[in-house]
DNA sequence: TAGTGGTCTAGACCACGAC
DNA sequence: TCGTGGTCTAGACCACTAA
């Protein structure tokens, strides 16, 4: 990484940059290696630290760097493999799930989700949960049930914590499950979910949204948000060999 | 959207700001409608123009806001889903495919390809094609075929282009396709891609990447680029029940 | 306390699209 | 030609982490 100039070309600086520092990390540096600080290498390009942020920024929401703040930047690891809808006939929280219980409270959802259920201004229980992988949290997830999905529930004790939401998932089994209905979208981070994910707020994430079908209507509706800078997501059938791809340098 | 007061808060201005516009978005504006340009955004907010970008960013990576150079910041529709993975067991190019090859090419592969398709510094077959929806182009795709894959093909013409592509897919039917594996991350667009997307490059993409599978080996490797500000990708078993989507925006 | 990345400013010029 | 968003600069200060 000794290159100190950069050439007048019709492409935008920072692109440039990106390309160099792509192919830097490729030879010059190990996963979890520290880069010397954005001011030294802004200075080493010749460039405002403003553009060296942009080539950073790009880099990371490739997956390929890891900035924290008063640390400093890594080189990250290849993104995890993560399956999701694996469990194509099963509801949240049948065994091997996993899906770790946080919460469960019973609140008003937001707009979207009380269409999705038909409970129109109705408080639906909402279970937090959490899912890692190797030890480091990678997804949060909201899953709203309607009331009238776990009817037997109203005799169960503890009003909130994971205990009840254990108990309502428990519930949820009786249930007949026709089939489920999954999306993926580009999102980012609430503060909530980010200080769970341990990144800043709006990070990109990945957004999963689950549909659970019982008796022709959505019983549940879960919202998974998977930390998209760490996270490849696997679904459909699960072949057995896995391959990494890089999804920038994948070029000539 | 009148306000011109930012307060002074812990939490970032173009967090605030961009929450602000978010709720601008819901109550004033209509799809497609086209806001004020940035300077005068940021002149009314009393912030900084790249501030005020900061802002417009994340509202445009959410799918809120399209952006075009020349022209103008407009009110982005809703995102469309798009079904993948959908065809579970059929190659591409099977009947009902929603792909249009464009083009057809012998190559070497990058490396992470070749290394999937086990042809080390062989060509391989190289799909182009191209998916649209509602006359919008949503996503680009690169598809490597072994060439042992298709082995009667030497005796077609076509040196390349589209009827080279279509023939190579006719090709591939014969084979006895074992299973696929899919997977998605966040990426962000190449130069050829963003151009076909009409997108700039280094726009968010949402990368699919199937193998396909036969005879124990991977016999093909997709790899589709989907446009993130767009697309909501859909995917796994719909059971039977076939759900529209409701046109109401996710909560956040 | 020192050093890091995160935020913010007030400018400037460029590339592109529409007129 | 004009207005738009895209790029870039050279600073400043803040929030956080670790020593």
């Amino acid at each position: 990484m000794g290159t100190t100039q950069l050439e007048t070309v019709p492409e935008p600086k920072y692109w440039h940059l990106k390309t160099v520092l792509s192919e830097a990390l490729d030879s010059e540096f190990t996963v979890g290696e520290i880069l010397p600080n954005e001011r030294d290498l802004a200075a080493r390009f010749g460039v405002a630290r403003a553009t060296l942020r942009q080539a950073l920024e790009q880099l990371e929401l490739e997956g390929r760097l890891q900035r924290r703040r008063g640390v400093g930047t890594t080189v990250a690891p290849p993104r995890v493999g993560v399956a999701v809808g694996a469990e194509q006939h099963a509801w949240p929280g049948a065994a091997g799930d996993v899906w770790q219980p946080v919460d469960c409270t019973l609140e008003v959802p937001p707009a979207a989700v009380a269409a999705a259920l038909e409970t129109g201004e109705q408080p639906v229980h909402t279970v937090r949960r959490s899912r890692t992988t190797h030890g480091q949290p990678v997804a949060a997830e909201l899953l709203y049930i309607a009331a009238s999905s776990v009817p037997e529930l109203s005799a169960i004790d503890a009003p909130s914590g994971a205990a009840r939401a254990r108990a309502v998932l428990r519930e949820l089994q009786r249930l007949e499950l026709e089939g489920q209905e999954n999306a993926v979208e580009l999102g980012s981070a609430r503060a909530d979910d980010a200080k769970e994910l341990d990144r800043l707020p709006g990070a990109p994430v990945l957004v999963v949204t689950t549909r659970y079908i019982s008796d022709g209507h959505t019983a549940a509706l879960s919202v998974a948000t998977y930390r998209a800078d760490t996270c490849r997501l696997t679904f459909g059938d699960p072949g057995g060999v896995e391959i990494h791809h890089d999804p920038e340098r994948r070029a000539s």
